[in-house]
DNA sequence: GTGGTCTAGACCACG
DNA sequence: GTGGTCTAGACCACG
């Protein structure tokens, strides 16, 4: 799986790199089990420090996403924990998309379209 | 119109403001050319730096959501441009916010129930 | 607050800051609303980098004990999540505990003991 | 005895495995003198390194909970060094623990119980 | 060889 | 002035 940092963006890299991976995994990208690249392999590729990819591992160890031990590096959870909701953070999030939208003239069918486009990893 | 800052959020004040602001727009909460409180009053209710005020003043004017004049303060723009199109930078948080909804197990039907919600203003 | 850092210990030294925060929180001795040392003062005073103590409170973060802002830098939250039960992680570790005491000729009155003088914050 | 280990935990296997031979022993599910399985059948069993496992019996060795000699392998030592004391790492753990769990809104009643449960070997 | 911890030092956004 | 991010570099425990 190939990361892409944008170095304009207001995102740190820590979680750009977070982002990508966490939607690898929804689309399926990256599969259960499956290993992902050391540390220090993926910080040379994308040219950044290794404790900058050390502390995405971290956090998405501790959101349940991923494992990480010494011996075989990181690793897709094999079963990820199913909350069955919207976090309230993203809610607030999609309400703000959902107003900046609508005030760009945006129809509420265009939103869903995308939304089942990105739910069934079309794009 | 009343504006509530979450202490706890990492979101900054003055982005937290504005994000609110647009919301009260898109709701209609804020009407067309409706009169905004002034920069002062508003620190004042809400409790914080005028500098913070100004600069949320400074973005929705830059983005075209409000005007101001230094006879009349600020007010809701007449007339909003309407691009007709999700912003990249929303459609990528969107898809941040489907890859994570969907890997907790939620059904795309509830993600366009909640946005049906959002855009007809019901919630 | 006085903390005070074991150097031969084998908890890493943000955590070591981090119980001893939490503990102090749970005393008393550190107050509800109270104003933590900031990062660098902190870090100064216990003679180690920043960033270590910057780690500290980020956990503490989001584990909800505290908040931070760059404004007022970090405070002990108003009120503290409560689940209501004892984490399966300690679970686990007073039922390691309870097999070694219990090894060593503890009685488990001498644990109930403690673990009252502990919870009154006698001790 | 079956050992489990859990690939997720911080806790390092062969930590993992030195506790739940501890408390196997209070437990009296390994009585005093039986037989422990050899290190390398253990690690088949468990399908981790040898190296691991030897690690483990050198640490119960040194802590006095097992003794081990070239032709019997490991065995449970048949008298274990009652030192009447909780550990001072054990009683800073009891401490952390009970601070968390108070927090969390836990009553002292509620930790005794559990200290009883696990002392009687119940649970 | 792997992730985890820590340092010294720098720069930045927020307020 | 504050916390947050990032770097370059080092050492360590685990396995």
């Amino acid at each position: 799986m190939v990361i892409k940092i944008d170095e304009y963006s207001d995102v740190p890299i820590y979680m750009q790199i977070r982002n990508q991976i966490v939607m690898g995994i929804s689309s399926g990208e990256l599969k259960a089990g499956e290993q992902l690249p050391t540390v220090r392999a993926l910080a040379l590729e994308i040219g950044i420090n290794s404790m900058t990819v050390s502390k995405t591992y971290q956090i998405l160890k501790s959101e349940g996403y991923i494992m990480t031990d010494r011996k075989n590096g990181a690793r897709v959870r094999m079963t990820i924990e199913k909350s069955g909701v919207i976090s309230d953070e993203n809610k607030n999030e999609l309400r703000r998309i959902v107003s900046e939208s609508r005030l760009s003239g945006v129809a509420p069918e265009e939103i869903h379209k995308l939304i089942d486009d990105y739910y069934s990893g079309k794009i």
